[in-house]
DNA sequence: CAATTTCAGTAACAACGGTTACAAACGGTC
DNA sequence: GACCGTTTGTAACCGTTGTTACTGAAATTG
């Protein structure tokens, strides 16, 4: 669904000058996606930048084998680096980008971007800070994944999910926790059982509720 | 050491436009690494950007607990994303890079960069396609600590090494190894030996020879 | 409400990697 | 050649994770 940009411009009126925010209403459009749609596929190329008015994105990746990862979440305000990258050099995106919950995007063509890049200082800054976090978020997950034992890892997950869910009860299966982390589905419930057994959780089917000295 | 820029500057003559070649002549500095020296630790920042003229840098991070773990490589021709960043941001680097053997750099200041970025954009390219290298070098790191075993792992260390140093034969130790890959030194002892057990390799002291089939 | 599918609990086992400890080999130095 | 620090080889052990298999509970469908 694709409307004109009318009051979702304000989310960024702190990051850009006015000038900016102009083009913003003639240049870019508003598309709202709900959750578990698809923004990016592995493999694609995209030709606009979205920004994230509202809502959350998670990114992940998938290698040969199928297997996934979740790699970080794009939340409002900010943008995905992987996406600037594939868009302004128009290659294939080697992620995969999904909306975690019903999301509102500002979605800026190449082109614009791209002039944006030279023309506004505020643009300019704006791409390199959230490369930046990008950056910085990668390289804490491979931290995560190269040292640190599953149990921590999905103790993070789970108050990350919670986080973004706004809520300590979190619907999802065993598998699904399994597939983000990419582990084994009999993996994840002995943990989970493990946790509950610490009174750090309770389990219930399709959902698992946190408790607060988790 | 540094130098003025006299001919290293024709590394990168098929990448930038005449004018912008012209400005490296001015503003940019030649610097001289040795192998082994560092040239961003973690918490630095850094006020120019290095373009690797020729030789190789490795870019590592450490974890708090002081393990380490090799990320990738910054060639001839290319330059490290993650400066990018850190530089223009003013930022502490999250990561640390090595020489990994002596190297000559072409430093350009970071006012130099930022006003480059909009008035050139073979410069705007060169930066964007480093960081969607690094972007994608990042994410194939990830797969690997992920999902692959350590001997493939190993294996690949070992042939990424043996192409950086021209060379089939590693002056390398198996604590060398261990720390590099984030993992113990009689792991690699192990995994080598079964390596050497099926003709792959030769071990001696402080030394590897890798064999055609591995 | 019966049938079927999905989800969770559990056991048993294997494989891998981390850890400690000790011995042997190597390379220098005196 | 004797000594010493570094490097490598090896064994034994353990915890974590991956895997398979089976059971029962819960949800969904007809």
């Amino acid at each position: 669904m694709l409307t004109q940009p009318v009051n979702y411009i304000d989310t960024f009126s702190d990051f850009f000058e006015p000038a900016l925010l102009a083009e913003f209403e003639t240049k870019s459009m508003i598309m709202e996606v709900k959750s578990g749609d698809v923004m990016i596929n592995m493999g694609q190329t995209i030709r606009a930048i979205p920004l994230i008015v509202s809502g959350t994105v998670k990114v992940s990746r998938i290698n040969d084998e199928g297997q996934e990862l979740l790699l970080y979440y794009v939340k409002s305000g900010e943008s995905c680096a992987m996406t600037f990258n594939c868009c302004m050099l128009a290659q294939a995106s080697v992620i995969k980008g999904v909306a975690e919950e019903d999301s509102v995007l500002l979605c800026v063509p190449q082109e614009a971007m791209d002039e944006w890049m030279t023309k506004y200082p505020s643009w300019k800054k704006y791409v390199m800070s959230n490369m930046m976090s990008r950056f910085t978020e990668m390289v804490k997950c491979i931290d995560e994944v190269a040292f640190k034992k599953l149990d921590e890892r999905l103790v993070k997950y789970l108050k990350d999910k919670s986080a973004i869910a706004k809520s300590a009860v979190l619907n999802l299966t065993h598998q699904q926790i399994g597939d983000e982390l990419g582990t084994n589905r009999v993996v994840i419930s002995r943990l989970l059982k493990k946790l509950e057994n610490d009174n750090k959780l309770l389990i219930y089917n399709k959902q698992i509720k946190l408790l607060k000295d988790l």
